[in-house]
DNA sequence: CTTGAACCTGACATGCATGTCAGATCTTAC
DNA sequence: GTAAGATCTGACATGCATGTCAGGTTCAAG
């Protein structure tokens, strides 16, 4: 697909996808005349990657983590950043969902408060 | 007390503490010399803030969040974006829980490739 | 073959949180 | 009262992902 209908899927910018593939977070394909072909996959993939960003992993990490990118290939260093970003999410997702927790708390607690005024 | 001990105990540089009170996430007042002084609960405040951060929460969203900032009144518009935000912190979170997941099918399988090799 | 839509590259701009630096002022221990 | 360390303000710089705009090329339908 080109990168109108891939921007259409995903939700994400054309100027966007173009920057994923200059930083190699996303395979991309040329037709003969210079457009960006995309894979089904590429879907899913741009999912990815956005939550990641969301998580506060800069781009150079995902590069580094989503493996087969441009060759298929797949290191042990792969492997070990991968499980190194996975533990920084899981705390990051523990520390997200204690301070939801908190929140709700606050809800609660202030909801009291406007009722009693 | 003063910014360089809530820095040492937040591990946030002077810096940023100086920018949340100008921002008013944090509560600051002012030696008779002009230094800035937290209670205790900044350091709480502090943590936080920095997860808010961490999970994409612009500074601005998080002033209309927290609530008694300066004045310790509360107001329905607070609650309904605290809520509001809320349910978006709890979507993300969901979605970094899945993409985890994923991750780890990633590292299973990226690690049997690597023993077949 | 033409035309309008989609796409290309390249450059500059933006928002956000933070880093850094300079020069001045405050605080505290001696 | 003085010296050393902490803090002040204000300004400029940085990294990251994205927005936007201009001028040109390609694609596909008629």
């Amino acid at each position: 697909m080109r990168i109108g209908e891939l921007a259409r899927l995903t939700g994400v910018s054309p100027r966007s996808l173009r920057w994923y593939g200059e930083q190699s977070l996303l395979r991309e394909t040329r037709t003969s005349g210079g457009h960006r072909e995309y894979d089904d996959d590429a879907v899913e993939r741009v999912r990815i990657i956005q939550v990641l960003f969301a998580a506060g992993v800069p781009a150079r990490h995902v590069a580094g983590i989503l493996p087969c990118v441009d060759t298929g290939t797949t290191t042990p260093a792969m492997v070990a950043r991968l499980e190194e970003e996975r533990t920084r999410l899981r705390a990051q997702a523990a520390e997200l969902a204690a301070t939801l927790e908190r929140l709700d708390e606050v809800v609660v607690e202030t909801r009291l408060r406007l009722l009693a005024a």
